[in-house]
DNA sequence: GCACGAGGGTAGACAGCGTCTACGGTCGCT
DNA sequence: AGCGACCGTAGACGCTGTCTACCCTCGTGC
């Protein structure tokens, strides 16, 4: 998916990719992807001008990465669409749990060129995928759908934050995030059914 | 509140915290917030071991703004529960916002040093406020008044964040966050009142 | 009245970073 | 054979955080 091109710059966004995952968002410097690439600290320019081009790159593999896990469950889960719902909601907590640092970088919209790379249109896909699950199971007096399944994206997003960050954990004393997930999905979705 | 003290040491933080309402958290460089309270760049030093901890001084400040302007709300707000919490999440996304340099350093949790400076206990006095606010106009078939409160700010929190990103514009086609808090609200806490 | 020690700020060094620029080598094409 | 385009190297620059040695200025004990 563009990070096992045999070029150099494949190779870049692979060790990118790699350093993230292993030593989270801090450790990916130009340098360092030069190094573990087994290039000069110059070569990387060739094709990214900027750190940010490249980190903008190897946060497009973490989205790609994210879709493809979500296709996946897709894929696997029962057709009922508030079952498919949970099963995403679950695939994105886990994926931001088991994958923090590059999670980070993914929403560290400060240190990424969200234009260039078209980057805000690769998480559309997943955006679409939620939407369009919400849809089938909005009732007739919740809010349009757009809005209730940006609703469900922001408390998912929010509850991987903070859960990360060891607030919530700490503010509601719970050991894990299942009951907040649930919580969340009732609240927009209502009670699940049994 | 601890900035405004009169020593290098408030000098410093107060620095830190203009510079980060400014020109973002990248700028925030120990070398910078020296040069700007007009000592070298060895002073922090004394005062503040390494950068993190000048960093989570900066951000502690960023909580303690952040619960007075919730707590200034609380006190010219109507004392229905319900509209305190619609106040209350205002209050947070308008912070989020106009601040966002600061709101984004105090959840970057891998800038911080949240032990050392107690940085979660900060910001527990705000979930306390919301808590209680939200065990008032809790239902009895809602999840328990803890959970139910961090599922809300969890939301909140998110809803900035991905706002902030430019991602829930995108897909919502929403033109201010205003929507997405209603139906936020609404999910959780029920339909608003006539 | 004076030495002394501790607190607090200065200044220089070091390695690492992103970026810029000049250079070289290695192809394929005419 | 010669020539360009492509692609990677290497060194410099100014920036960063951290470490260390130094010094100046007090307050205290004698």
């Amino acid at each position: 998916m563009g990070a096992d091109e045999t070029g150099l710059r494949g190779r870049l966004v692979a060790a990118g990719v790699d350093l993230v995952l292993r030593e989270g968002q801090s450790a990916v410097s130009l340098r360092e992807i030069a190094r573990r690439a087994g290039v000069s600290h110059g070569a990387p320019r060739r094709y990214f001008p900027t750190h940010v081009d490249l980190l903008s790159a190897v946060a497009r593999e973490g989205f790609a990465d994210l879709t493809a896990r979500v296709e996946q469950t897709m894929r696997d889960v029962d057709p009922d669409p508030r079952t498919r719902l949970t099963a995403l909601a679950r695939t994105y907590l886990d994926f931001a749990a088991a994958h923090r640092g590059m999670f980070e970088l993914m929403f560290r919209h400060d240190l990424l060129d969200s234009g260039r790379l078209r980057l805000r249109e690769t998480s559309l896909p997943l955006f679409t995928v939620l939407a369009d699950l919400v849809a089938q199971v909005r009732r007739p007096t919740d809010a349009p759908a757009a809005v209730l399944a940006g609703a469900l994206w922001a408390n998912l997003h929010g509850i991987a934050q903070l859960w990360a960050w060891g607030s919530l954990p700490l503010a509601t004393g719970a050991t894990d995030d299942d009951t907040l997930l649930r919580a969340a999905l009732e609240a927009h979705l209502g009670p699940a059914p049994a």
